[in-house]
DNA sequence: CGCTTATATTGACAATCGTCAATGCAATAG
DNA sequence: CTATTGCATTGACGATTGTCAATATAAGCG
């Protein structure tokens, strides 16, 4: 996944028209398919999930760490990956870096997947 | 991604309890993002999006070459994998093979992203 | 200033993925 | 039977991915 080009979930919304029974375009397809890619991997839906569960709804990479069973630089790369998606915000406060739900990201894509 | 592991949708459903707020166990999380990995390229959300826009919700191999600009080994590649993970039926009749929506499968995918 | 701690980046590697050309396999038509 | 048509499988290829060790950055502490 090129994290370069990913784009914010908003923009999702107009990938395609919410009701019409027309075939998806290429561009469409392709924005909605990079937001399935960034979710579709086990380290990361178990970051969101653990993110989700916590206290406030947010987490610092020392939390996230340990429980995965991954090297802290694949635990940053799987958070890089969520936020450069739109599914996390990251807010760096002194020393740590704390992660949290971005609010409808979710809930867009999955209603997205149910209007195909 | 390996063909022969994937699994029925319908065992998504055990994947996590619906409403608790515990992280997702290992488990869960590989099943639920090999769900995802099947939904997660263009040319598979336009395949399921072309069948979904057909009369009677099928399609044949040679309806859907076309409008993706891809070669018909690759279409069916996709098509394979679309099967195997659970989103589409394949139904062969004399020399064609149609393809059709399993009924609940994005459903269910969509309603797991939300209890995320 | 140096030392420690928390996180990010880089670079490398094996594994997986998407694609096509070539080929195989069935079912129908003649 | 042979020829044709629709689809699947195989094998190859470059591209992308997930992972880690090593290193870099940056903030706090002495």
């Amino acid at each position: 996944m090129s994290l370069t080009e990913l784009l914010p979930i908003t923009d999702l919304n107009d990938c395609c028209a919410p009701i019409t029974r027309e075939p998806m375009k290429a561009d469409g397809a392709e924005k909605l398919a990079r937001s399935l890619k960034a979710l579709a991997d086990p380290a990361r839906l178990r970051l969101l999930s653990i993110v989700a569960s916590h206290e406030d709804a947010e987490a610092c990479v020392c939390d996230l760490t340990e429980p995965l069973g991954l090297s802290q630089p694949t635990v940053s790369h799987h958070l890089k990956v969520l936020v450069s998606a739109g599914y996390l915000n990251r807010e760096k406060r002194g020393t740590w870096a704390y992660y949290s739900l971005a609010p409808h990201a979710l809930e867009t894509v999955s209603g997205l997947l149910g209007d195909l």
